[in-house]
DNA sequence: GTGTATATCTCGGGG
DNA sequence: CCCCGAGGTATACAC
């Protein structure tokens, strides 16, 4: 990793146009050949950057990146102030938990969770359109389809209702129920869902764990 | 703004929770009191991040910011590479163009370039649900409803549906007519938008500049 | 490669 | 505050 910091101005043209004028900001030239151009604020984006497959050309206090798509990223150094290079080696990388794919794990480890007579058929069914998180039968046979987010919003409910449109013209599961399941709900989407005949299902992931885990145990 | 680079180990708890095992890495710690942990790879997305506002504490080797949210970032630094600090003042800022709101920008100054009968009756029309893009009138009275994006995909078509249907209750405006307008349409929103009664259609940037730019000059 | 969904999305704007 | 939508979204994953 290189870290520049420079007086610079940057042209970036590609997806779009965009420029910045001189002042002085943070530079990263990273191992993977992305850059990075960050000015003193905001944690997460930067400024500007350039991802990989790029060739990076440097000269005459400029750095150039060019995309075999056509994106060019140009960094005109008027004034350097620092420009140092560190080896770091690979990075073991992120460990998460509570992101949706768990939330599906455990519910996808005890359907009868959602309603007690659930009985899972398929996780992560593919349908042409994308996937339906779990796919489920009911008491009475029907196929249920079941959407989950971290957080319910309507998005969340169009997704379904294309999901269970598209299942509805397979006669193996039509008609289909459809659930929507999530840890919180914003009110538009509970209104929504409802109103096209979709149950919201609020479930709370710490208990699901302890659930599990008693499963898991007895 | 603020740079160590570490070998370092770093925990998130709070929207999910995250950790990091101990290896090389930037650490960036900007004015606003944000703070970026970057790996040698990807240009973008730090590892671990936290946004102001927080309240960072440092002693013993560690780091910490604590939001008043409740998530928290500890960052164990093991060994210290680098830690150097620089004053950048303040960002004259990104400028852009290309974006949607341009092509709005020009698609509202010149409606007619969608369909001759158009009329524009208002541009960001607020709903209730969100804002239309552009609200028209053709030549047969009928309000047209005009969702633009710069690639064309299904949820924009469901997000066109969205504002019909709310509008569709007032009687001013129903029955109305959607139009999806883009530089560039995925097949399948295409499919599923015709499919809907809703016209697709394909405007080209350079052009409407031109056009526009036309318009002004004479 | 395209297509789809997720994200500690981030970021900005309007009410 | 929340809600909503755009983003050079990035990123992961299945087909």
């Amino acid at each position: 990793m290189r870290l520049i910091v420079a007086n610079c101005s940057v042209q970036y043209q590609g997806r779009l146009g965009a420029r910045l004028s001189p002042s002085i900001r943070l530079i990263v030239l990273k191992a993977d050949g992305s850059i990075a151009i960050h000015s003193d604020a905001k944690a997460f984006k930067p400024l500007n950057w350039m991802n990989p497959p790029c060739t990076i050309i440097e000269r005459d206090g400029a750095i150039r990146a060019d995309t075999p798509k056509g994106e060019s990223l140009v960094i005109e150094l008027h004034e350097v102030l620092s420009d140092t290079k560190f080896e770091f080696g690979i990075d073991p990388g992120l460990e998460k938990d509570g992101v949706e794919a768990e939330l599906q794990e455990l519910l996808a480890a005890r359907v009868s969770a959602l309603r007690e007579d659930y009985e899972l058929l398929k996780r992560e069914y593919y349908t042409d359109i994308g996937p339906v998180d779990l796919l489920c039968k009911d008491g009475e046979g029907r196929t249920v389809v079941v959407e989950i987010k971290r957080v319910g919003e309507i998005a969340g409910v169009e997704q379904l209702i294309r999901y269970q449109e598209r299942l509805d013209l397979d006669s193996r599961f039509a008609p289909t129920v459809g659930v929507f399941v999530a840890q919180r709900f914003k009110p538009q989407a509970k209104v929504f869902a409802t109103s096209k005949g979709i149950a919201c299902i609020e479930v709370d992931l710490a208990q699901l764990r302890g659930e599990v885990q008693h499963n898991t145990l007895f």
